[in-house]
DNA sequence: CGCCTCATTGACCTAGTTCAATTTGGGTGG
DNA sequence: CCACCCAAATTGAACTAGGTCAATGAGGCG
């Protein structure tokens, strides 16, 4: 229940199929889920802020199917499996509350899904921006309409299925409509409701408690 | 902890946004989980065979992101969010078992990001054809290299992010090459192992208990 | 027989990829 | 302070996987 660990940018947190015995809570830093495949392309498959429970799935499944990687300097805060069960054993309701973060992460992903499927271009990457910003916004990590956003175009790309070349024009894109910006490793969104408005972003599904816009 | 209920293919099993008060357990037939955007494209987000809990999200969320609809007559076994709630104070760790079925499900969200992500065409469709197999093949229900997969080419596309035109090549091309055919609702996979060598497909991320093949 | 859904095919088009260069800017050693 | 390096951003040109549009088959069913 104690413990904590600092990684920096480009460390593995979590290595994909390595059995551990913590699990871990974000408190500082920005990092990702990545699959790799055999021809060596990666894919990010969810990005992880301050407030989230990184790798809850290394508690009830035996081995990981990712792998979670530190974008930036990152630290967390363990809670050792063992504490997990008892915590559970005595109060049972605690479960709910990891499951509940497990569900976010599954609806989270669904709606990457249906990014990756039926979004292109500016859609595709406004959409993320939205999410980010959201998700930004609620552990008061917005200031002045943008967010830290430290990953580079191409790992953007990996995010969002593009090569780091379309990324590009995309970001270009998107500056230039005025819809979004980013640059200097931060995401500028002027006007928030006419982004999520153009993208057809609705928050519903990151299910945050408090919503401020 | 009772109660079972009959869907006819293209019914809604369980509506987006809707509040209800049971999980469902499906016992017979094939469903979708579906997200609908504004534009009125239709993303299939996974689709669910017998043994699958398929709305367990109804629990602990108090909204659904998603809808579950009934791809061929479905069969489900109801149980109640009030009945969950006593069996879990009263065998903590059967909480355990629920929130295990809800991490395999965002397990295989994440491998279907990397598959619209990285993978296109041939290893696209071979490796949704892979998974099925696999999971498939668990629940009994493989016979003679064939599993039933009811869902039109339109669908699929829906699956795949690929318009019908484009599924309906390379549905072609797939049995050109003698990698997997999908005709009469079913799909035929002659050498399995072959299949999933094309595809990079590795059924870790699936969390099956008891493999056969 | 006629209707309707689904599968199939051809021709053309475009979003995004690939390849290849060039630029930019921070960091570092001298 | 300058020369150099290197990762990341940017741009152009040619190419292709997949989309769009439109027509035709093919089977099931009242």
């Amino acid at each position: 229940m104690d413990g904590e660990a600092r990684f920096d940018a480009g460390e593995t947190i979590v290595p994909e199929g390595e059995k551990i015995n913590y699990s871990s809570l974000l408190f500082a830093g920005i990092a990702c889920r990545e699959k790799i495949n055999f021809e060596g392309e990666r894919q990010i498959a969810e990005l992880q802020i301050p407030g989230d429970f990184i790798d809850l799935h290394s508690y009830p499944l035996e081995r990981l199917d990712h792998t979670l990687t530190a974008l930036t300097e990152c630290k967390i805060a363990k809670l050792y499996h063992d504490d997990i069960d008892a915590l559970i054993d005595e109060r049972p309701r605690f479960a709910r509350i990891l499951w509940f973060a497990t569900m976010t992460d599954a609806s989270i992903h669904r709606e990457w899904i249906q990014n990756l499927g039926t979004r292109s271009g500016l859609k595709r990457m406004g959409h993320l921006f939205c999410e980010m910003y959201s998700r930004m916004d609620v552990v008061g990590l917005v200031e002045n309409n943008s967010f830290a956003f430290p990953l580079t175009q191409a790992q953007l790309g990996e995010a969002l299925g593009f090569t780091f070349v379309h990324v590009n024009r995309v970001v270009k894109q998107l500056r230039a409509a005025k819809l979004a910006d980013h640059r200097d490793k931060r995401v500028y969104i002027e006007d928030f409701e006419r982004l999520a408005e153009f993208c057809g972003f609705d928050p519903a599904y990151l299910y945050l408690t408090r919503r401020e816009r």
